[in-house]
DNA sequence: AAAATTAGTGTAAGGCATGAACAGTTCATG
DNA sequence: CATGAACTGTTCATGCCTTACACTAATTTT
C-alpha cells in the first residue's frame, strides 16, 4: 500500500516553486502575515469575505455561494473580492476550512474502536450543520490547518491499534471515504421529499423492466420498499458500514500480531 | 440498518406523479418508445447528443461539457438540444448511464469474495476510463438500466455470503462508496503531475506549523514522504481497504451465523 | 508636499443554461 | 391532393457567472 494520502500532499503542492508564494489560500488559512500594506485600509477582511460566504451557503447551499451575491451583501462590487482573493478557487479552500473547523473529538479515547467511532460520528456530524462543505469542489490534499486537524485527529485514534504507518495510512484513507459517502447519502436522503406514494409508482415502473432482463434482487429490493416510509437516515446507517470496517481492521490487526510476516499489506 | 438503497429509489421518484411522465431522463434511458411524431424528421437524436457529450468528457473532462459545446459540434445550435432534453440534468443521468455502460464482471465467480472484488475492481477501471464519470453531479438513487445493473451485480455477488436482505444493502452501500472514494483519490492523483522537489518545498513549509501545534503524526508522514516519488495509485491502494472490508463483511457472516440473534445489524 | 501604492468602481468580455417567438418542413387527415 | 397541425431548428433575449482592465480616490512613505 503506498501511502496515498502523503501523496496528495506532494502533488498538489507541484504548482509552489517557492515557500514565499504558495497556491492559492494556503498561506491565509495558516495566517502567514503579508507584506505591511501602504494604501487606503482595507474595509473587508478575508475572514468576513469567507463568514458572508458561509452565510450564503448555509442559507441556499454551495450553488448560491457567487462572488457577486458575497460583494452584494458587503456592499461592494464583486470585483472588489478579488482584492482580497486570488480567485474563488481560494475561496472555496477558505470556506472549506472554515466550514470543517477544528475537528471535535475526544482527545483520550478508551480504545481505538471509540476513537474512530467518534471520528466518523463527528464527521457526519459537521456535515449535517453544513450539508455544502459535501459539495465544495475541492480536489487533492488536505493542506489547509482544520483539514490536516481533522486527518491528524483520525490517525491519533487509529495509532492506537499499533499497526505500522502504512497500515494507519490505508485505514485513515477508508475511514474518510466511508465517512465522506455517508454523509453524502444521508444528505441526498434527507434534500429530497420523502413521497411513498410516488415512490410506489415508479416501483412499479422500474419492476417489471427489472424481472425481464433478470435483476431479481434489486426488483425484490424495490418491491420491498414500500414498508420503508420513514426516510430518515438514522445513526444506525452510519453506524453498520462503520463497524464492518473496525471489525476488518481488528482482523488486521490480529493477522499483523500473531500471523507474522507471512503476507504484505493489503494482500 | 434501514435499506438506504431503496430510500434511494423511493424519494427521488418523488416529483413522478404517473408512470406516462417520469423524471428527466428516466423513460428514455428504459428505452421506453415515445409517441409517433408528425413533423420533419430529427436530424439529431439523444443517443448522438449524448455521445457528443461523451466524447467532450472524454478530451477535456466535465467541465468542458456544455450545451454550447455539445450543440456546435453537432452542427446546430444549443437551443435545438432542448427538442431532445429537458434540461441538462437530463443529459447528465443519460451520460452516466452511458458512461458506466453494463457492469463486466464475471457472472459466476467462485466466491463471494471473488465476486466482490471484481466487482470493485471493475468500478475502479471504469472510472480510469471515464474519469469525468466521478465528477457528474448526480444526486439521489440509481435509477437508470446500467446503474441499476452495477447494483444488481454487486448484490448478486454478495447474496453468496447468505447474509440477510438488510445486511446486503448495508454491505452494498459501503463497497460502493468505497469504490467511489478509492476512484476519487486515484484520480486526483493521476490529474495532478507529481514534482518531488516542489511538493518537498511544501513539506517543509508546513512541517514546521505542524509540530508547532503538535499534530506529529501527520508532521512526520509528511517529512517521509519524499521517498514515495512515484504518484502512480497502484492497484494495492485499491485491494488494502477492500480487504479489511471484505474481513470485516466476513466477521459479519460469523456473527450472524454462529453467534445467534444476539446482536441487531450494526450493533 | 510629492510620490508611490492600494481599495473600490465602472465597464466589459466571454461563458453558461434556458426561455420565447418564429420560419420552415413534414405528415395525417379531410 | 390540399390544408392544417405538429415538429425542428433558428434568432433574439435574459440573467446568471468569473474575471480582466482601466480609472479614481485614499493613504502611507519618502
Amino acid at each position: 500500500m503506498n501511502s496515498s494520502w502523503v501523496y496528495r500532499y506532494c502533488v498538489a503542492m507541484a504548482q509552489s516553486p517557492s515557500t514565499t508564494d504558495l497556491p492559492p489560500g494556503l498561506a491565509l488559512a495558516w495566517g502567514v502575515q503579508p507584506a505591511p500594506r501602504r494604501g487606503p485600509k482595507p474595509a473587508h477582511s478575508v475572514e468576513g469575505i469567507v463568514a458572508t460566504a458561509m452565510e450564503l451557503a448555509d442559507e441556499s447551499g454551495y450553488a448560491a455561494v457567487s462572488m457577486p451575491k458575497i460583494a452584494s451583501r458587503l456592499g461592494i462590487t464583486a470585483n472588489a473580492l478579488y482584492r482580497y482573493l486570488a480567485s474563488k478557487e481560494e475561496l472555496v479552500v477558505l470556506l472549506a476550512d472554515t466550514g470543517w473547523g477544528p475537528p471535535d473529538v475526544p482527545t483520550q479515547p478508551s480504545s481505538w474502536q471509540e476513537g474512530v467511532t467518534s471520528w466518523v460520528r463527528a464527521f457526519v456530524a459537521r456535515t449535517r450543520i453544513h450539508p455544502w462543505l459535501l459539495d465544495l469542489p475541492v480536489r487533492g490534499a488536505p493542506l489547509t490547518p482544520n483539514l490536516l486537524g481533522w486527518l491528524e485527529a483520525l490517525l491519533d485514534a487509529l495509532a492506537e491499534t499499533g499497526l505500522p504507518a502504512a497500515d494507519l495510512l490505508g485505514c485513515a484513507t477508508l475511514l474518510d471515504g466511508y465517512a465522506r459517502s455517508t454523509a453524502n447519502l444521508a444528505r441526498d436522503l434527507h434534500a429530497m421529499s420523502p413521497s411513498p406514494t410516488e415512490g410506489a409508482a415508479v416501483a412499479a415502473f422500474l419492476e417489471p423492466l427489472l424481472r425481464a432482463r433478470g435483476s431479481d434482487v434489486v426488483a425484490d429490493l424495490l418491491g420491498g420498499a414500500a414498508p420503508y416510509a420513514e426516510a430518515t437516515f438514522d445513526d444506525g446507517d452510519v453506524e453498520f458500514g462503520l463497524q464492518r470496517i473496525l471489525d476488518g481492521i481488528t482482523t488486521l490487526i490480529q493477522k499483523r500480531t500473531g500471523g507474522g510476516a507471512d503476507r504484505r499489506a493489503g494482500t
